[in-house]
RNA sequence: CGCGGGGUAGAGCAGUUGGUAGCUCGUCGGGCUCAUAACCCGGAGGCCUCAGGUUCAAGUCCUGACCCCGCAA
């Protein structure tokens, strides 16, 4: 099929791969402007345009969609079966959604009508769902509210953030292939979202990474895995700010104010936290890297009885 | 030219006003012990990121490069 691509980041990326081994004819891909970004002030291309790039393809990187006349002239002449969505950025107008024959398709990390929106898989996570997936829709005006063409379901486990999104990437793509094929011969039978059943995955901010211990070791440790890599479970300890990365709740009760750290050895940092016992075993500090407990402690002073906040 | 921290033994850190490097753990050998992630004794292991410069002398000062990381976006 003639296809239009459009994502941006590392998730996206596995889809268009499979696209065009598939052997399909990727006439556009569209992403996000580069941005003068990160450290220093280096302009980075976004993981979408390295691939497209690296296949010879042509890419787009309209600053706005909405109302962009060249850009919407530019599908219009290329006339494509279909576009295919993965984490794009921008929401479509209904000019595009409508523009090729089959539509616009998203690719969705999560197994809608639940969470909607844009951090899915990190809200799995956190919100501590069993299992997740993936979910193939056709594109409507609305967020996520287009009807649901294929799935594909796998667990949650212990997976944190980057691993679930690696596994949901690769199911994401070959799904789609599947269902490219199958749309190109009619064999698809569109479901409605009940919309009742939805619920949103709000966009996540810095300040969410935040610990609260009067949480119980169980949230804390899913917000670990949630915001892995981004953008980190954090608290303070002495003014220095201490990202977690790796923690284990315990079966344990206590009475000891939520905060405190009860216990330190190689298996790691014993906080209390909501009554019960988080054993911190992974951890970063400002200017280093991710150290387990155990390599912190060699050269790192580390007391009983203080607090993490 | 966004702000900032850092690159020193396998690991994590120290290193004072510049004088050829220390700590903890690990590792190797020995000892004590019913036993040990315990304790004691001893040993090995460092082109101090790279390249220039200042100096009698540089991990320590200056310049440049490469790499890692926190904030901010």
């Amino acid at each position: 099929m003639k296809i239009v691509f459009m994502g941006t980041p590392d998730f996206s990326v596995p889809v268009l791969e499979k696209i065009i081994e598939a052997g399909h004819q990727v006439g556009y891909v569209v992403t996000q402007p580069d941005k003068a970004k990160n450290r220093g002030k280096k302009i980075q291309h976004t993981p979408v345009k390295e691939k497209a790039i690296e296949n010879n393809l042509i890419v787009l990187q309209p600053e706005k969609v909405r109302g962009n006349v060249e850009f919407l002239d530019k599908l219009k002449e290329y006339n494509p079966d279909i576009i295919v969505v993965v984490a794009y950025g921008q929401l479509l107008p209904i000019e595009v959604l409508e523009l090729p024959k089959f539509g616009c398709v998203n690719v969705h990390g999560s197994l809608l009508p639940k969470l909607r929106g844009a951090s899915p898989i990190q809200q799995a996570i956190i919100q501590g769902e069993e299992k997740t997936g993936i979910t193939i829709m056709q594109m409507a005006q609305g967020l996520d509210t287009g009807d649901m063409l294929t799935k594909v379901e796998t667990t949650v486990d212990h997976k944190n953030a980057t691993e679930l999104q690696k596994e949901l990437s690769e199911l994401g793509a070959k799904l789609l292939v599947e269902t490219l094929a199958l749309i190109e011969d009619g064999k698809i039978t569109p479901e409605k979202q009940d919309d009742e059943k939805s619920t949103y995955a709000k966009l996540i901010f810095k300040q969410d990474g935040k610990i609260d211990f009067s949480k119980s070791p169980m949230e804390i440790e899913r917000l670990v895995r949630g915001f892995d890599p981004w953008p980190g479970a954090f608290c303070m300890y002495n003014d220095v700010q201490m990202k977690l990365w790796r923690t284990k709740p315990l079966e344990k009760k206590t009475n000891q104010p939520d905060g405190k750290i009860l216990e330190v050895s190689n298996q790691g940092i014993e906080v209390s936290c909501g009554g019960g016992v988080l054993l911190i075993e992974e951890l970063q500090v400002p200017g280093k890297k991710r150290v387990t407990v155990e390599d912190y402690l060699r050269g790192n002073k580390l007391e009983i009885n203080q607090f993490l906040k």
